[in-house]
DNA sequence: TGACACATTC
């Protein structure tokens, strides 16, 4: 119940002179159907409401005895404005209103609660409401048809929205609009260009307005219809068709420039704008970002503070922070932080997540989820960037943990949260995962998304099922240079050289061109399985017939092919004809076939190169201290390791895993943390037994440090693959395959053992290394000996 | 009474 009515509206005689008008109306009308309020309460509302003082409006709405519908409305329309945050206060109000009873909803009513519907993608609401307009009659009014088709058409729900906008007796260009906008939403090129020339046709005959333009330009940026965009600026001109100072189509036609590429445009159109606000300057800012002109987007940044902080807004910030994650620059990206946490936007949910992400990108992953534990709301970008950040600093494991945090907190993934995901079951070569991660996208409808099937493809290759990749290579609605590329690739890591070279020739049959990234997969495929001459011979078409130039990538798997094919000294002479200075990793391709094919001399050679040249990275300190140590040169072995650890490369310990029931089981060398170590220290003895009858002996160039012989042997009898392998023998029935992952390359001597270890236990064993896959079965394996 | 531009995760 309302509190007591004030006296004076019940009882006139009792103060005449205090509120004349008040109490003339109030008597005049009866209570119960045709209330209203105080002219100076209604009065205050609105001020309150126009000053944008939501909350003393409420406080003051609550206040009043017995609101009329014109206070309601007034109430519901001020939340309907402010976006989602306060769209649900909209629904509370209409559902009082509907509680109340006294005041029913009126056609002014329907259209601000149906926008809060629309901010909200409240479908069911928008439902219920449409019942409620039809029984009072107004479902066809123009202003409550138009807010339903809006409605539908936020929330995809076409038929709908059409049937609404064929009942109407009569159409403004607003409704038009609003069909033309929904299906722009969509991206649905076709329907809003039909939709655009139907408005102008026959009995409608009407006219695009500014709002039609502000609607149709970003859908031209999405599709990057740059002529089409030119047209629209040009019709704008002539009609001089523009909102009230220009911002609203200014702001659209540069952000459409930008999108399409033409930042020339863009600017120029940013430069001839009257009036500026916060949304143009984001978009011309966004505008260099998306065009990869980082450096120009802070300084227009820059720009943008010189003028006070009025237009700061958590999209520029979030653009900004864009660049510096891929400017690497953490520099300028904590100096925004600074400037978020200042003006208050670090609440803002957006800016919060690209201050997330830039953080993760940048490789300051604790400092990320620092910031993810203490933000105070979370959403799926939040979770996402969480996700991409662990997968790409390789905690693949932590980033699952996330992910079933996110499925805890109800949180439901999106296509870039798959995305991100995946590529962590390739990188474990969790085949259960991956195949978990299959199910949820097909369950999320995302399974036909070339994006997502990219992903599976890379996934189920290395996860040593090229059949699956294959398949949904097949199937995919759609493929881009990217699906081509990795499924290239696949074929690649196992070895399956021809099967890569003809999907390459397969590619013109669909009208796809390869790209730079074709032929360094197409050519790596051909070095893994020893084809040196079609290697060859891609790596001269790619510069005769496609025109690509080729980059330090593409020497770098050419050094690989010849290197390892044993064409050391072509590799060597290559090397020289290069006509850019071959880095760190070109040298280190040749080094590390040095090392295969047990050439001591170039590969001092060689090494005395990557030595001037500095190495970077953990893997050519490892190769260095290998050779010397394959050569007897212990000293010099231990003097890179000595190096090495001054540099502060941390050598990253050999780990292999094996997934057994969905579950990982990780080793390192000489590891006896597992609880059934007895047991596969014990087998490792009777393989080593076995092995030795058929004539193994231990090849002891492969152990790095100066250890007498038998400790030699014992060093690597306990290398992590050979403790993964044999715990899986153990655990898995005989008809399975072991499928073991090592995040090195697999040793000389594991190489040679488990060809023993195929043929004494009868095992088909799948080794995935750093590079490739080794199928060992019969005493053979795929590689050929050359990996 | 009504529409409408920018942005974060891949």
């Amino acid at each position: 119940m309302r509190p007591r009515l004030p006296a004076t509206r019940l009882n006139p005689a009792a103060a005449p002179r205090r509120a004349p008008t008040a109490r003339l109306l109030s008597t005049a009308a009866p209570p119960s159907d045709a209330r209203h309020l105080q002219p100076q309460q209604q009065q205050q509302l609105e001020q309150l409401i126009a000053r944008g003082d939501l909350s003393r409006a409420r406080h003051l709405f609550d206040e009043i005895p017995d609101p009329d519908a014109r206070a309601y409305n007034a109430l519901i329309r001020a939340y309907s404005w402010r976006g989602p945050a306060h769209a649900a206060g909209a629904l509370a109000l209409y559902a009082a209103m509907l509680r109340d009873g006294r005041s029913p909803p009126n056609k002014y009513t329907f259209p601000f609660v149906l926008k809060a519907c629309s901010a909200l993608l409240d479908l069911r609401a928008g439902r219920a409401i449409h019942r409620h307009a039809a029984r009072a009659g107004l479902h066809a009014d123009l202003f409550v048809s138009t807010a339903l088709i809006d409605l539908y058409m936020k929330c995809a729900r076409f038929r709908p929205a059409n049937a609404v906008f064929r009942a109407m007796p009569a159409r403004d260009a607003v409704a038009w609009n609003a069909m033309v906008a929904g299906y722009a939403l969509h991206g649905m090129y076709g329907h809003a260009l039909e939709c655009l020339l139907r408005m102008q046709e026959g009995r409608a005959c009407l006219r695009p307005n500014a709002s039609t333009l502000v609607a149709l330009l970003p859908l031209l940026a999405q599709q990057s219809a740059l002529r089409q965009g030119k047209s629209v600026h040009a019709y704008s001109v002539r009609a001089s068709l523009h909102d009230k100072d220009g911002v609203l189509v200014g702001t659209a036609l540069l952000d459409m420039y930008a999108k399409c590429g033409n930042l020339l445009y863009a600017q120029r159109v940013f430069e001839a704008m009257a009036v500026r606000n916060d949304v143009t300057w984001s978009a011309i800012i966004g505008g260099f970002v998306v065009c990869g002109r980082m450096l120009e987007a802070f300084i227009l940044f820059k720009d943008m503070l010189a003028q006070g902080l009025g237009f700061l807004s958590p999209t520029s910030v979030a653009s900004s922070l864009r660049a510096c994650a891929s400017l690497a620059d953490v520099r300028i990206g904590k100096q925004l932080h600074v400037l978020l946490a200042k003006s208050g936007l670090q609440s803002d949910l957006t800016a919060g997540n690209s201050l997330l992400s830039m953080y993760a990108k940048a490789g300051l992953i604790d400092e990320a989820t620092t910031l993810f534990n203490d933000m105070a709301a979370k959403d799926t970008v939040s979770y996402s960037a969480l996700v991409s950040g662990y997968v790409q600093n390789g905690m693949a494991d932590a980033a699952f943990l996330v992910f079933r945090k996110m499925q805890v907190c109800n949180v439901e993934p999106d296509v870039a949260t798959m995305v991100s995901l995946i590529p962590a079951c390739a990188h474990l070569a969790a085949l259960q995962h991956g195949k978990c991660s299959h199910g949820s996208v097909i369950v999320r409808g995302m399974a036909p998304e070339t994006s997502i099937c990219n992903a599976l493809i890379d996934m189920y290759a290395k996860c040593g099922r090229i059949a699956f990749s294959r398949q949904i290579f097949d199937a995919m609605p759609s493929r881009d240079i990217v699906s081509w590329n990795t499924m290239i690739a696949g074929y690649g890591i196992h070895g399956l050289g021809k099967e890569a070279t003809a999907l390459f020739l397969d590619m013109k049959n669909h009208a796809c061109e390869p790209d730079g990234v074709t032929f360094i997969c197409l050519i790596s495929a051909c070095s893994h399985s020893g084809l040196v001459t079609e290697g060859k011979h891609w790596f001269h078409m790619m510069a005769q017939k496609y025109g690509i130039t080729p980059r330090m990538e593409h020497y770098i798997s050419m050094v690989d092919l010849l290197a390892r094919g044993g064409f050391l000294d072509e590799a060597y002479q290559f090397i020289q004809s290069m006509p850019m200075k071959a880095d760190v990793r070109v040298w280190g391709a040749l080094l590390a076939a040095c090392r295969v094919h047990k050439n001591i001399d170039l590969g001092k050679q060689v090494a005395r190169v990557i030595q001037k040249l500095g190495p970077e990275g953990t893997g050519n300190f490892v190769l260095l201290s290998n050779i010397f140590s394959a050569a007897g040169r212990f000293d010099e072995a231990a003097e890179v390791r000595i190096i090495q650890k001054e540099k502060g490369f941390k050598k990253s310990p050999g780990c292999s895993w094996i997934e057994i029931n969905g579950s990982l089981h990780a080793f390192i060398g000489g590891d006896r943390s597992h609880p059934r170590s007895p047991e596969i220290y014990q087998e490792l003895h009777n393989i080593l037994v076995d092995i030795n009858k058929l004539g193994y002996q231990a090849d002891t160039s492969f152990v790095l440090q100066d250890l007498e012989e038998e400790e030699k042997e014992k060093a690597l009898l306990y290398h992590s693959e050979k403790l993964a392998i044999a715990f899986g023998i153990l655990t898995l029935s005989e008809d399975k395959d072991i499928f073991v992952t090592k995040n090195l390359r697999v040793c000389g001597d594991c190489h040679t053992v488990i060809k023993y270890m195929s043929l004494v236990r009868r095992r088909d064993i799948i080794v995935r290394d750093a590079n490739r896959f080794h199928h060992f079965k019969n005493g053979q394996c795929s590689c050929g000996d050359f990996w």
